[in-house]
Formats: structure tokens, sequence, C-alpha cells
DNA sequence: TGTACATCAGTGAACGCGCGTTCACTGATGTAC
DNA sequence: TGTACATCAGTGAACGCGCGTTCACTGATGTAC
């Protein structure tokens, strides 16, 4: 798709690649992410430890490739229902909502990359951010087609301008991507976006099923709440 | 308090188990739980690695107890605040939204002790369920004041009977401490729970100050919206 | 098409390290008479 | 009040282990002429 040819050593290389993070997947899922081991995943594929660094710097270069690989495949999942492209921005915020728990119930782990337990002193490298932009602004998208246009500078008469929506004004930066939409529209994907962590991490570490309660039932509740408020 | 004289012993092996803990979560804190380690902590309070055996069964049984200490203490707060005792149930949602938010600041770790990424293959024992229980019958104190009283058996004309009170209505056992509660106020609890959950595990992994945005700001709006919905 | 050379995947030995945990022991503290 | 004994905190040596990582080397694969 990328157009570039890819020798055959390439190709093997990215295969191997892609096993070993296969394979480390596995382990977090089996063990938790703090046990990685680079000699277990060596063994596992056949191979001597010291093979793996062919193909890795160190450990810390796999753990942040795997970090990227989540961030990247939820906001390609993202595009796919509702960014750029055909049908750009059609995809309402329930839809997304539903890719998003799709995607965090394939995996559970995976979602932990990206909202677990922050590692103290781990900044993710630059690259990553970017990635994490994508995905707020295919967000945006759909948050700016969800609220009424922006009402332009002259407050509407009986409305009291909202301090919080004035802190918004004030730090837009992370929604660079739509400088043109409204407070409302910004609000709504912050409530999007922490309301649905909410619910889905407390049904990905098991906190509701263990309570005896449908979490599929509590997600779309949440979603309804957020769609029509 | 509890009125059991303690042999000067007793006294000493509680101190010293004290300062594991502490210097536990000093650990914690520094490098994330899963580098905890006891023969760090031994190191660091000047004793031997193989001292530590006296005071815990092994590294688990540490951790455990750091998860349990983590529970009582959140409990404990909402207890102050707002549980049985002198002025029951007293509190209202926002003010324990408050003790919530200022109990998760004063240490990071510890929320995520309890409601970080899951360990695979870890249940915690059932002594600290039932604190979790406690905590829980606290909140549903407060719902219960914030909520009109249960409506009895017949549907108020003109509004449907909502699929998911419903589910509520068949699924209460954690909500045993209060068998009379109307669904709404399960709802809120639930609501209440989640939405907290979700703004403010996002501020601890420092998701909003990497947006330039004021988590202060965005937890007293979720709480607006739980209190009047 | 065949030969000479360069590239690179993978091996096995070795490094130092810190971990959890056991064990037999010493010495201090508390208890019973 | 003094002596004999039991309890228990803490030590140091030792166990086996698996970790990440380096290094010099072998052998297969690809490239240039």
């Amino acid at each position: 798709m990328t157009g570039t040819t890819k020798t055959p050593r390439e190709r093997y290389r990215q295969q191997v690649r892609e096993e070993v993070k296969e394979k480390a997947r596995q382990q977090i899922a089996g063990s938790g992410a703090s046990a990685l081991s680079l000699n277990a995943i060596a063994k596992q594929m056949g191979m001597s430890g010291p093979a793996l660094y062919r193909y890795f710097a160190n450990r810390d270069e796999l753990i942040t490739e795997l970090i990227r690989d989540a961030y990247r495949s939820l906001a390609d999942a993202f595009i796919a229902a509702g960014g750029p492209g055909e049908g750009a921005g059609r995809a309402g915020l329930a839809e997304l909502a539903r890719v998003l728990r799709r995607w965090a119930l394939e995996d559970p782990h995976r979602y932990f990359l990206i909202y677990g337990t922050p590692v103290p002193g781990y900044h993710a490298p630059q690259d990553i951010t970017a990635i994490s932009q994508e995905l707020m602004a295919v967000l945006l998208e759909a948050c700016a087609a969800a609220v009424p246009p922006a009402p332009g500078p002259i407050p509407t008469p009986g409305t009291e301008p909202d301090p919080f929506d004035g802190h918004l004004a004030d730090h837009r930066e992370w929604a660079a991507s739509h400088p043109d939409a409204p407070p409302s529209a910004l609000r709504l994907a912050l409530t999007f976006w922490s309301r649905l962590h909410g619910v889905l991490s407390l049904e990905l570490a098991g906190h509701f099923t263990g309570m005896g309660l449908d979490p599929a039932l509590l997600f779309d509740a949440e979603v309804d709440r957020i769609a029509t408020p």
C-alpha cells in the first residue's frame, strides 16, 4: 500500500518483529506487563535470547513499540469509523463508543498499555503523542457535528457564561485540529472520553462482574446519557 | 481504642510492620508496584533481607496488605465524611466526591493499587471485598438521600420502565446494605463511581496536564453534572 | 552462469546482578518460680 | 530479688533462578562483477 518495495530480508525482519510482539502481548495478557521478559519470548520462539537484539535495541524499545502499536490500532479503528477520508466525520458519537468498547474488549491489556497505571518516570516519545492527537481529532469531528454551531461572541441572553467553558476557550491547544469548534464541542469530547474510560476501565478490571452486573448495559446507559444529555 | 492491651513486643512488631509498609509505599511511588523488592526495603531499613520474614510470610502477603490498607483508608475517609455514626448519612454526594479526590491526590499510587491495571490471576481475599462493600454502603446512603423515595410497584404514568433499571432491580446483591433503596439510587451510585473514576484516573495518570487542562475544573464539572443531572 | 565478497541472522558462552526464600545460629528480651 | 528457661528479633551464608545484555563467532543469504 505504501509503495515501498521490500527486499525478502526486510520482509523477513518485519515478520519476526511482528512475531516477537505477538508473543510479548500474550505474555502480558498472561501475567502483566511488568513480567515481560525478552529471554522468555526468545525461548517461546525457539531462539536464543541474544537473537532478539537483532530486532529490538532492548526491552524498553519493545515495550514502547507495543504502546505505539496500541495507540496506532485504536486510532485506526477510530479513523475507519469516522475519520477523514470517505464519509468524513459521518460517524456519530454512539458509533465511536461502540468502536472503542469493541477494540478494548478485543485485548484488554492493550487498553491498559495506554490508559492503565502509569509507570513513574516513563514519558511517551513524541510520535506517540502525535497518534493520540489523531485520535482526538476524530472524536472532535464527531463532537462538532453533534453540537449546535458556534454562537459567535455574543452570549445567548439568559445564559450565564460557564467558567469551565471559559477555561476550555483559554486552553484548546489539545484541540488544535478543530480551531473553530465551539467550547461545547470540546467539552463534549472530554465528557465522552472520561466517562467511557470510567465504565470501560472498571469493566476491564472486572469490578462490575464481581458485583453481578452486566457491563454492556452499564456502558450503553452511559453512552445514551452522553449523546443526549 | 479497640481495648486490646498490647505487650511491648506486640507494639514493636506493629511499628516495624508499619515501617516496612511505609518504605514499600515509597518504593511503589518511585518506580511502580511491580518493582517492589523485599531486599531493597530491608536494606533501606538497615536490616538484612531475611529479617522481614519475621513480619510478612512473603512478598505477596506484603502487597495484599498494602491493597487492604488502601481500601481501609478510603473506606474510613468515606465513613468519616458520611457513614453511619454521628450525623449518619448527612454528607452529600458532592462532599463524598471531594473526599475521594483529596484521598486520591494524597497518594496516587494507593489509588491505583485499588483501581489500576489488574494483575492477571490475582484475586483479592474476601475481607478486602468486605471493605469495598463498606465503601459502597456509604455511597448508597448518600445516593438514597439524594433521590426521591421509592415510587412503589406502580410505574408513574407516562414514564416507560427503563431496561437498565430493570437489570438493576434483578441484580442488587452488591447493594445488600440498602435493600429498600430505589433503582434510581443504585443507578446514581454507579454513575458517581464510574464517572469520577473516569476523570480521576485520567488526571492521576497525567493525561490532562499533558493537554494543558486543569484537572480540578474537569472534576468539579463532572461532579456538578452528577448531583444535578 | 559462476565466483568472490559483503551482509546479516542466529548461536553459545559469559558477565554481573538482584531477586525471593531457607536455614542454622546468636543474642537480647520477656516470663515463671 | 535472683536464677533458669522460653520466646523471638535479627544475622550471615547459601540455594537456585532468571534477568538484560555483550561478545566473538558460524553459517546462510544476497550482491557485484
